[in-house]
DNA sequence: TCTTATTATCGTACATCTACGATAAACGAT
DNA sequence: ATCGTTTATCGTAGATGTACGATAATAAGA
């Protein structure tokens, strides 16, 4: 059974483009990153992955996002109207800041219901670590 | 002999208040960053900061930036014309990045004559480093 | 089927970012 | 004093970020 990585929204002419695209993410999901493969990227694409991983971050409310997600304990789901409670925001705003992790690639999401769980990327924080090493002192 | 930390532009009202400002920074200018220090922030400090310093490093210029002045052995200098050759970008383009990479707290700016020499804040990296294990994973 | 709960998306307004050329300020050299 | 070099700032245009309320889509349950 497979589980959308996000809703699928949108009018019926773009439902079937859409419904493949979530698809693909699918498959692609999961994926847990290592940080072992950073030496293979161009020295270009690193600073381009640390980049994108910075602008995740570049923002305090998006920082408390990924410090409540990356603490949860394995056993302990975090759902998104958590994560909205625990923010002095609207949820369209926290909604908003949880696609920009997801796009910069900190965090992913699980439908579970008429909930969606989020957890912070496998890895993520060693692969960001590594990326800045390499990409600020690696030749 | 007080050499300011940036060319202190602006219309002769502010002049005064200007030079002040630089002073003030020039005074506080040189204090490398104590990763040692950031335990005694509170969490929302840490967050700030966090995501300031982040800003700095969300685009790919101001990472190359970062890099060429993290990599020159302390003896070369470095100096703005030298990062405006080694970047595709117009002069005013790179000034800019300067400029934010300045106010996130990455570099520090010294005159030298016409040029300004530039370099990265001492211990910045580590401090960032700290930064990032305080604000995701402390308490 | 209808309702409720949950979350993504839309529309909007305002702010900030990013790039560029043009200009201005500081300084050394003539 | 004037000129050339260097670098910051200005002005501008278009893109992106950020916040909100309102709305739409999904799934569970009555």
């Amino acid at each position: 059974m497979i589980s959308l990585d996000s809703r699928v929204r949108g009018n019926d002419e773009n439902r079937e483009v859409l419904i493949f695209y979530e698809l693909v993410k699918f498959i692609c999901k999961g994926n847990p990153v290592d940080p072992n493969e950073i030496g293979q990227l161009s020295i270009e694409d690193c600073k381009k992955g640390l980049a994108e991983l910075s602008k995740g971050l570049a923002h305090p409310a998006r920082v408390e996002i990924v410090r409540i997600l990356d603490n949860k304990p394995l056993e302990e789901r975090c759902v998104c109207g958590d994560i909205v409670n625990a923010l002095p925001l609207a949820q369209s705003s926290v909604s908003q800041h949880l696609k920009v992790l997801k796009e910069t690639g900190w965090i992913q999401g699980e439908i579970d219901g008429p909930r969606v769980c989020y957890c912070t990327v496998e890895g993520i924080m060693e692969y960001y670590l590594a990326l800045i090493k390499r990409s600020l002192k690696g030749d």
